[in-house]
DNA sequence: GTCCATGCAAAGATTTTGCAAGCGT
DNA sequence: ACGCTTGCAAAATCTTTGCATGGAC
């Protein structure tokens, strides 16, 4: 691949607000890490900033380029390991959004609510979405299955009610890459 | 990472048989080739009849490997590219499993009943599970956010029954890579 | 002071690409 | 015969690791 354009006609931008976490109390990652212990290092203070004010979902390359103009001396690899350990104790989500751009992983912080995320497959806007039926499934699930859930995850892709009503548009995202 | 185990701890064999695409009429895949006009050819019948028989949801390697069983002629790169095709006309999904195991990407040809993968954190254990619930909250995203729904992926993670009653257990995949 | 986290550089893993030859229709 | 596919080899991505130093508690 070779990103043919580096603005993105995607904008991943939430349709809630500037953060995507809008929902989500901040400071909520940073009170979590103290309260479990984790040790807080400036890196990582950086980090959780970057991350709860994120104004989309990012992978590792974006949270880098963020974390570094708050603090240059961040490299890649922090960003790894600390997505890492924040994954591990369930304080963010992976996510890959369906594949629309790649295989890029992209990082969230996991607020108390649980959502959706719901993609345009044309125009690559993310919206969330939360649903008591959402709710209610999980629970079948769980009782169903008997098993305890720690974990979920669903995506969902279509063409919004923009696209779909503007016919074949030129700004389509790589068709290769529509998965 | 260094897989610790190559005969994996991890089963990933679905509990509805022997294939995990059971529901799915043998041949669908070739015929919806044809029915295409996808040019039909000899490693691509040869990935399409291993995408059909899988034991269990395969990444690259490991098609790759089951289809140089038939054909040794078969390369990773038609692998990929073979995969990206089909995906592209819908024909398979991919997924992550979320993360159990690494970064890998896992394929399953797409049957026309839509699934829910549910696994086990612990012994990695994969179930499909198909709930008319699942059928009502896409049709209220649908009608809710006003997208043509074309792709959907729930995937969940938990403790099966078996692991919660084996407290600690030493098989378990390698923490750092639970996400 | 102790132990964990970080940075650096290098390795590993996974996926993609250019190009000439091969094959399906 | 034409045009899409394949294989090869190399490159591009993306992610992880070993080890010595630095920093949090």
């Amino acid at each position: 691949m070779s990103e043919s354009q580096t603005e993105a006609p995607f904008s991943y931008r939430s349709s809630v607000g500037e953060r995507i976490n809008e929902h989500e109390p901040a400071g909520h990652l940073q009170r979590q890490i103290k309260a479990r212990g984790i040790r807080l290092t400036r890196q990582r203070m950086v980090l959780v900033e970057v991350l709860e004010n994120a104004p989309r979902h990012m992978d590792a390359e974006e949270i880098l380029e963020l974390a570094q103009k708050i603090d240059p001396n961040i490299t890649r690899v922090t960003v790894y390991r600390t997505m890492d350990l924040l994954k591990n104790h369930g304080l963010i989500d992976e996510l890959d959004l369906l594949h629309l751009r790649g295989h890029r992983h992209y990082y969230e912080s996991h607020g108390p609510r649980d959502h959706i995320h719901v993609a345009c497959v044309r125009c690559g806007k993310v919206r969330e979405f939360e649903s008591q039926l959402y709710e209610d499934l999980k629970a079948q699930i769980a009782d169903d299955l008997d098993i305890e859930i720690t974990v979920t995850r669903t995506e969902v892709g279509g063409l919004c009610k923009d696209c779909r009503n503007q016919p074949a548009v030129t700004p389509a995202p790589d068709p290769s890459r529509i998965g």
